[in-house]
DNA sequence: CAATCATTCTATCAATTCATTGAATGATAG
DNA sequence: CTATCATTCAATGAATTGATAGAATGATTG
């Protein structure tokens, strides 16, 4: 006999996969291309076992899933919709968690120091671009920029931010994105872009969100 | 200094929070309404010190907030988006994990066997409700009923439900509806009432997914 | 088909979570 | 102001989770 309690045992366990710092270190590398577990290992900061056995914990929860290509197994999420789930997931915790709050102040303080300039809104960058006052810049890797980007933007990974600083306008404003609210990379770019003397901001969230609101994507 | 990770781990807290079934079923219970520690413990069937642990546990991760009411604790929802966010993992549980589907089944199952009628779909209670076509039954205790629901709906709690069948139509159908989508209470009321001959089926969710949908609610 | 590479599996230990028990706290009623 | 009621706190043991190291598997390359 199956009680409502089976039903949201089984629904905890996919909770419970979420419930860990790495895992969703994992997932948001997933929102951006599948990608081979060594790869999701480095850029997670683990060593490949431990990355395989959380890419694991995601399996069962079914919020992933793997296929060979040759010698490497490619992970990827099952669903299009966990990138919103885990943006809810943000937005609620931001909300009611004090901790929280002051985790993105400290993370962002230094931006904010520096003139305080806050994070450009989906729906302000929505009127940038259509107006055609504010240029694109996407920070991450070329690898995730080909998997989809947002429409027109300049890809500038951040490993080469210096040597092409020639794509970048002067005479318009820039937004720079990268993989999600708590990514680094256009956080970092802004910085080193203002002190060269450019007018940039970063977009509040990255790709992935962009992607899941379904906003055009270009790749 | 801050990093990302330390946002990610305080993120993964507060689903860690939502990773246990009784928490679950606590967070149902007060998606309903507003409730005191002993009553979400009789529902939730566990001691008195065990539901205030969990209510603890979620309280520390911002999902609830309690303030007393002479002797009790009466516990609440922090955040309408909590109903959204625990709807959207439920659907990407029941996508991706074959584990949740067979659940789901068997929960159902009976009902299935006996007359194979599917759950109402939002959409399709909207268009009878409009059309004058149904009767909306909330077969949940008076007390969430008062605290709020579907415009019109008729309240017979589980309980009571052959005390009061005059209440109920027989010319038109009947749509039961309850706490949420694994609720047991409409499918039990679906399956009595079938029995005595009424024509009626079950809303494939409940209030709170109603409401936070930004539907119309009464109280 | 032997060597190599990418990943998974297994075993182990430390840390965390969960349920239970009984004592402690805080508010109300007599 | 003491007795009672509702809840929380603290301590314990069992079960689960997470990291590490090393062996095992499966696919490719020469």
């Amino acid at each position: 006999m199956t009680s409502q309690q089976d039903l949201l045992d089984t629904l905890a366990q996919v909770a419970r996969a979420l419930g860990n710092g790495h895992r969703l270190a994992l997932l948001e590398r997933l929102a951006q291309v599948e990608t081979s577990v060594e790869t999701l290992a480095n850029t997670a900061n683990l060593t490949i076992g431990n990355a395989s056995q959380h890419l694991q914990h995601l399996r069962r929860a079914g919020l992933v899933t793997a296929h060979r290509s040759g010698k490497q197994m490619i992970y990827r999420l099952t669903d299009e919709r966990i990138v919103t789930l885990l943006s809810l997931l943000r937005q609620v915790a931001e909300t009611n968690l004090a901790e929280m709050e002051r985790l993105v102040g400290q993370l962002f303080a230094d931006e904010d120091a520096n003139g305080a300039l806050e994070a450009v809104s989906r729906d302000e960058l929505l009127a940038g671009i259509s107006s055609g006052k504010v240029a694109l810049l996407d920070v991450r890797p070329e690898e995730e920029f080909e998997a989809g980007h947002l429409p027109k933007a300049i890809n500038i990974p951040m490993a080469q931010l210096e040597n092409m600083l020639d794509k970048l306008p002067r005479d318009r404003e820039i937004v720079a994105y990268c993989r999600g609210p708590y990514c680094v990379l256009s956080h970092e770019a802004v910085q080193r872009l203002r002190q060269l003397g450019y007018r940039v901001r970063r977009f509040q969230e990255g790709y992935p969100e962009w992607k899941a609101a379904g906003l055009p994507v270009a790749s």
